[in-house]
DNA sequence: AGCACGCCGACT
DNA sequence: GTCGGCGTGCTC
């Protein structure tokens, strides 16, 4: 159908991969773009959607278009780079137009309110300042409602709650008091403090960067812990803003602190926001606003930062760049680290990954000249390299998890008065109950996992779907006394308390740590030199500096060695050098002792004598023997139902479907149960696709997807598509 | 995803 | 006789 108007392109916030057609609204006295919001009627009821394109034919009679009721924006959202990185994402992910642009916008935009709105603001009028500096005689509530509003002015809205309306219509009668409307306040532009003097490594890299500002480079930093990233992140961040730029910086979800916004206030001599997934609907949508119009030229935040629309990027950063929670694991599986990559290739400006302990693709793509590679190898203020041994656990008993020599290191380190830290990546106080008597374990009747005892709480919990239950007095079946076996980081910590009952220990984890501000607090005293023994998950591997750790102890490192998943050896490789950072200090190198059963592990043994990158060579090779990325690229296409068969049944009709051919260079695999088959209730399976090259991969899904819906799965069953899956069990 | 429609079991 | 279960289909 042909037609003068144009057609609005809208897609919704539904897992539909199609969008919708409308003509525009009556009273269009805005121009419809792409990237606006629409407010669109849908069946019977309401939906908001964004403009994805314009266009004069429609598929469907022009009889069945219905007409749009409002475009909410007066500007499209995104800057025009963003926008086409989010095109560009859904297809690459292969996922709902309508969701990525959804998963994009903060939440006060996607329930249709924001932009337009402006807040009305009533001020003191000149004509108000001059009459009272005669003194007049005023009511409490006025002079109430005029201290309040100053020439600063006050919301119309605070103005009614405090029950000031009477006094406003006198003051506003008499022309003591004007309105204004204006968005809300810009945030505070920080005080540009000078940083510290740069080291050689740090100005060689800000030098290599800094001469190539104009333009897109990918820029691998690594630099060890303590070896001052952040410090290159900030100067290069000052060139940046000098020539009237911006930057977007990105870190882990548990690194972004106030502490280290603060940082970049202090030292940036412009508005610094951040935007963080805890942040309040409110505070995130102004942030992202004043992002958006440029009144914030740097924005600091976690994944879904990497979508903020800034008017003019410089500079794109993506700190600890190994770290998997830039890869979103539900809805929308997209990887921020990989979009920042392609934001500042579309862009035309650098990105720097900066890492203690790089992604082996990032390795890998640095060994192919892809990106550049930068070293910071010293550690600014500090003794050297920590003495790393291993704790053979076959020759050693351990008691509640921590061997003799373990123990009698954390006693010499806390007698010279260091302090000391103890990894232990499995929170609670033990991960099994055992019956002696009937060997049962007690088990989530909802997965196939045992429960976590926590010992202090009395009760027994799934660490994969948050059942919950009561401490059985006995065993269910047998009745005999129960035992704990194994241990968790609320066992470690009793068994130090009673051996060492003068050292004050923090703990760190997700059962102690609940809200955001305890991290601080338990941070603050350890910092502080209060605490001289520091427990805890991975939690504390990520962002905080311990200065004063002299001793590090990694308990039960085992789990990565023979992990069901390819990507084990790398995440336990990673995780042990980034709690081994934590350790010496400027008068004394620090020691690290990793407790294992396989203390000969070619693994281990490669980590701890030619350290991460005679590791990652290592992986790297065996990951090209093994064909899997980044020497291959893969996909996985999950479902998961209450019926195992059914889940299969879906799964192979898809198999059948599939366009792949191994003449293409693409294999499927499966279909497979997930390596924990039943999860909350659900059975879990998969297919595997891998590819040779990336083009053949999404060829091929893209034919396939719209077979697979086709199919027409039943509603009980869910799937969805994982591209470049961070886990493949 | 919503939201309707539609056809079969336990209830005022 | 109805209220309500969730299976199926549609939304421009």
């Amino acid at each position: 159908m042909r037609s003068v108007s144009p057609i609005l392109q809208v897609v919704l916030d539904t897992p539909l991969r199609h969008g919708f057609d409308y003509l525009p609204p009556t009273a269009a006295g805005i121009r419809a773009r792409a990237g606006q919001r629409v407010l669109v009627p849908l069946g019977r009821r309401r939906a908001v959607g964004v403009i994805a394109g314009l266009t004069h034919e429609s598929e469907l009679p022009a009889a069945k278009l219905k007409r749009a009721l409002e475009i909410l924006d007066a500007e499209p959202l995104w800057d025009p780079v963003t926008f086409a990185l989010l095109n560009w994402a859904a297809g690459y992910y292969h996922h709902p137009p309508g969701e990525v642009m959804f998963a994009a916008m903060p939440v006060a935009l996607r329930e249709g309110g924001g932009a337009l709105r402006r807040e009305l603001v009533w001020r003191l009028s000149a004509r108000g300042t001059e009459m009272l500096a005669g003194g007049p005689r005023l009511g409490r509530r006025q002079q109430e409602l005029i201290r309040l509003a100053g020439a600063a002015g006050v919301a119309a809205a605070s103005i009614a709650a405090a029950g000031l309306g009477a006094a406003l219509k006198t003051l506003a009668a008499r022309g003591w008091l004007e309105s204004i409307e204006r968005p809300e306040a810009a945030p505070d532009a920080g005080s540009g403090c000078q940083g510290p003097a740069l080291t050689a490594d740090q100005d060689k890299a800000c030098v290599a960067i800094g001469g190539a500002l104009d333009r897109f480079g990918a820029w691998l930093l690594h630099g060890v812990t303590g070896s001052g990233k952040t410090e290159v992140y900030l100067s290069l961040i000052e060139r940046v803003l000098a020539a009237g730029r911006g930057a977007l910086v990105l870190v882990p979800e548990i690194a972004l602190t106030p502490q280290l916004v603060a940082r970049f206030q202090q030292r940036l001599p412009v508005p610094v926001v951040a935007l963080h997934s805890s942040m309040a609907d409110g505070a995130r949508f102004a942030a992202w606003r004043a992002a958006s119009t440029g009144a914030a030229p740097v924005v600091i935040g976690t994944r879904s930062a990497v979508f903020t629309p800034m008017p003019a990027p410089g500079l794109v950063v993506v700190d600890e760049e190994h770290d998997s929670s830039y890869k979103q694991q539900d809805g929308f599986r997209y990887s921020a680290r990989d979009l920042a990559i392609a934001r500042a290739q579309r862009a035309g400006i650098p990105v720097v990954l900066g890492s203690a302990t790089p992604s082996l693709e990032s390795l890998a793509n640095a060994a192919a000249g892809r990106y550049l590679k930068l070293k910071l190898p010293e550690r600014t203020g500090r003794a050297g390299k920590p003495r790393v041994g291993v704790i053979d656990l076959r020759l050693h008993a351990a008691r509640d998890g921590l061997s003799q020599p373990a123990l009698a290191a954390i006693e010499r380190h806390l007698g010279d008065g260091g302090q000391v830290l103890v990894f232990l990546n499995r929170r609670g106080y033990a991960p099994t109950l055992f019956c002696p008597g009937c060997a049962w374990l007690a088990p989530c009747q909802f997965c196939d996992a045992r429960l976590v005892v926590h010992l202090r709480r009395a009760r027994l919990s799934c660490h994969h779907c948050g059942a919950e239950q009561a401490m059985p007095y006995g065993c269910p079946r047998c009745g005999s006394e129960l035992r704990p076996v194994g241990e968790g980081t609320e066992r470690v910590e009793a068994l130090l308390a009673q051996l060492f009952p003068a050292a004050p220990l923090v703990r760190i984890d997700r059962d102690v740590i609940r809200r955001r501000g305890d991290i601080e607090a338990a941070l603050a005293s350890v910092t502080g030199g209060r605490a001289r023994i520091l427990l805890g998950t991975q939690m504390l591997t990520k962002g905080h500096d311990f200065p004063e750790v002299t001793l590090v102890v990694v308990l039960a490192a085992d789990q990565g060695l023979f992990g069901a998943d390819f990507r084990a050896s790398e995440r336990l490789a990673q995780q042990i050098v980034q709690v081994a950072g934590r350790a010496g200090r400027a008068d004394r190198p620090g020691e690290v002792l990793i407790q294992s059963c396989y203390p000969q592990h070619p693994l281990l043994q490669c980590l701890i004598t030619e350290g991460y990158e005679g590791f990652a060579a290592r992986a790297l090779e065996e990951r090209r023997a093994a064909g899997w990325p980044p020497y291959s690229h893969l996909a996985l296409l999950r479902a998961d139902g209450p019926a195992r068969a059914e889940v299969h049944e879906f799964l192979r009709h898809a198999l059948a479907t599939a366009p792949a051919s191994p003449r293409a260079g693409l294999r499927l695999l499966g279909p497979a149960p997930a390596a924990m088959e039943r999860r909350a209730g659900r059975y879990r399976a998969q297919l595997l696709l891998e590819s040779q090259a990336r083009a053949s991969l999404h060829r091929c899904l893209s034919a396939w997807l719209p077979r697979i819906e086709a199919l027409g799965p039943s509603r009980r069953l869910r799937w969805s598509v994982d591209v470049d899956p961070i886990e493949v069990d």
